[in-house]
DNA sequence: CGTTCCATTGAAGTGGTTCAAGTACTGTGG
DNA sequence: CCACAGTACTTGAACCACTTCAATGGAACG
C-alpha cells in the first residue's frame, strides 16, 4: 500500500511550505513508487550516481562524507521531508552518502523525470532549488559551528537543532524525541573525538539541560540549552518546500 | 562600457559549461547592468533581502557568517563566475554576507526576472540549481575539513584549492597567483586562530611548497601541497555552469 | 611623522585527542 | 538456557595541537 500524495501526511505539518491541488496532482504523477528500507542502508553513494531520487516519508538517515584517510564527516541529519539525491540529478554523481539510522520509507522520483519537472513545472522547479538553498543555509550554519564553536556548544547546539526539527515535524511526545543515532554519528558531526562527545553528553545531562539514554533525546530545558550554545531560543525556524 | 554576454571573458574558460547561442541571448536580456565596487565593500548582508543577484565578471571577495559572539566564519572564497545571492532569491533574505576583498564588476540580474528565468527557460532554471548543488558539494567539502583534518591539512588543502580555482579561470602567471586576502581570512576559513595560521603559513613556507607574500600566493609543489592535505593531486574540478 | 592595519614572534595555558580498559546490552548458536 | 561474540557506551590518564595574551616590526597613508 504506497500513500497517495493527496494523503501526505507531511504536507500539513507547519514548517513545509503549502502546495497547490495542481502541485500535488503533478508530484503524484511524478511519484514513480516507494522505497522501504532497513536500518543502516546505504541509500546513495559518494561518486556513484542514481537513476532516482527521492522524498523521505518516514524514519531518519545521515548524509555523511568519507575522507581519504578513512575517517567519516556526517553533513546532517535527514529526517522525514528531506529531498535527498539532488546531486545526482543535476551533476553526475553524488558527492556524499546517504544511509538509514532507522527503517525509512522513501518516496521515489526517477532522474529522467527531473527535466520533465522543470520544462513543465517552473513553479516545483523554484522549489527544488529553494530546497538547495536550504539546504545550503544548514551546512553554512553547520560550518561556522565547526570552525568557531567550542565541544560544549557544538553538541548543545546539536541537540537543540534535532529538537527543532522533531518539533516542526510532530515528533516530541513531552520533552522526548526519538533519538535513533549512535554517539559515533554526532562525534562525526560535530567533529569531535567519539570520547569527548560522550563527556560532554554527560556534561550537559549533569547541567540538567538534556538526557539522552536508550535511543531517546530529552531536552529539560530548551532555553538553557540555547544559551549554552550561544544561540536565540526564540529564532523561528526556517519554511521549506516539500519535494 | 558594459560587458556584452556575448563577448563574455568567462564563458570561453575550461570549467564553464557551455552555452547555446540562445542561452547567451536570454542572458543578455536577463542581464540588467554591471556594478562596480572597490574593494571592502559588503554586497550582500547576512539576514537583509536583496533586489540584485549577481554574476561575478572579475575581483574577488568573500562570503561569511558572523556569529553572535561577533566571532566570523568565512564560508568560502569568491571568485570570477560565481553566482551570488541565490539566498535572496529563493528564500527571503541572505543567510550569510557577502564582500568584495578587491575591486569588482558583478553583473546584476533583478530578483524579479529569476521567475521568468524558471517559467520561460527551464535549462537555465536548470543550471541555477545546478549550480546551487555544485555549492552544497563545497560546502560539504568544507564540513569534513574543519571537522576532521589538522590545522597543517587545512591550509595545505585550502592553497590547494585557491590554486585549482585559479587555474581554472586562466589567473596563474608561472607558479604565482593573486592573492588579495588578509591572513586573518584565511584564519577564519579554515577554522584556526589568526596566530596559528601565521605559524602554519610558515611552516608549509619552510617545507618548500608554498610562499604567501605581497598579496600573492606562488605553489612551488603542487603535488607536495596535496600529499600534506592528504588529497589526490589529479582530481579532476567540477564543472559548472555559469549564470 | 604619528596613526592604523597587518604580519610576526614568544610564552603560557587548555580543550581536545589518543590510548587502553572495562561495563552493559543484544542477539546467536550449541 | 547459557556461553560467547559483537556492538555501543563509559572511564581514566597522558599528551599535544591549538588558543590566548602580549608585544614588536614593518608598510601604507593622511
Amino acid at each position: 500500500m504506497v500513500t497517495s500524495c493527496h494523503n501526505c501526511p507531511l504536507r500539513k505539518l507547519p514548517g513545509f511550505d503549502p502546495m497547490t491541488r495542481k502541485e500535488v496532482e503533478f508530484m503524484q504523477k511524478f511519484k514513480s513508487g516507494e522505497l522501504k528500507v532497513g536500518a543502516g542502508t546505504t541509500l546513495l553513494r559518494e561518486g556513484e550516481g542514481s537513476a532516482q531520487l527521492y522524498t523521505v516519508l518516514s524514519g531518519k538517515g545521515l548524509r555523511y562524507k568519507t575522507l581519504p584517510t578513512g575517517q567519516r564527516q556526517v553533513l546532517n541529519f535527514v529526517f522525514p521531508g528531506d529531498f535527498v539525491g539532488l546531486q545526482a540529478g543535476v551533476m553526475d554523481e553524488m558527492q556524499h552518502s546517504v544511509e538509514s539510522a532507522t527503517d525509512m520509507i522513501l518516496c521515489i522520483f526517477d532522474r529522467s523525470d527531473l527535466w520533465t519537472l522543470f520544462r513543465d513545472h517552473p513553479g516545483r522547479a523554484f522549489d527544488v532549488t529553494w530546497n538547495a538553498a536550504v539546504e545550503e543555509h544548514f551546512l553554512g550554519e553547520n560550518l561556522a559551528v565547526l570552525g568557531r564553536m567550542s565541544g560544549t556548544e557544538r553538541v548543545a547546539l546539536a541537540f537543540a537543532r534535532l529538537f527543532d526539527r522533531a518539533g516542526a515535524l510532530g515528533l516530541i511526545e513531552g520533552d522526548e524525541m526519538p533519538m535513533p543515532f549512535r554517539q559515533q554519528d554526532l562525534a562525526d558531526a560535530v567533529g569531535l573525538s567519539l570520547v569527548h562527545t560522550n563527556k560532554t553528553i554527560q556534561k550537559l545531562r549533569n547541567r540538567k539541560l538534556a538526557v539522552w539514554q536508550n535511543s531517546r533525546l530529552q531536552v529539560t530545558d530548551y532555553e538553557g540549552l540555547c544559551d549554552v550554545a550561544g544561540v536565540d531560543p526564540d529564532a523561528q525556524p526556517l519554511v521549506r518546500p516539500l519535494i
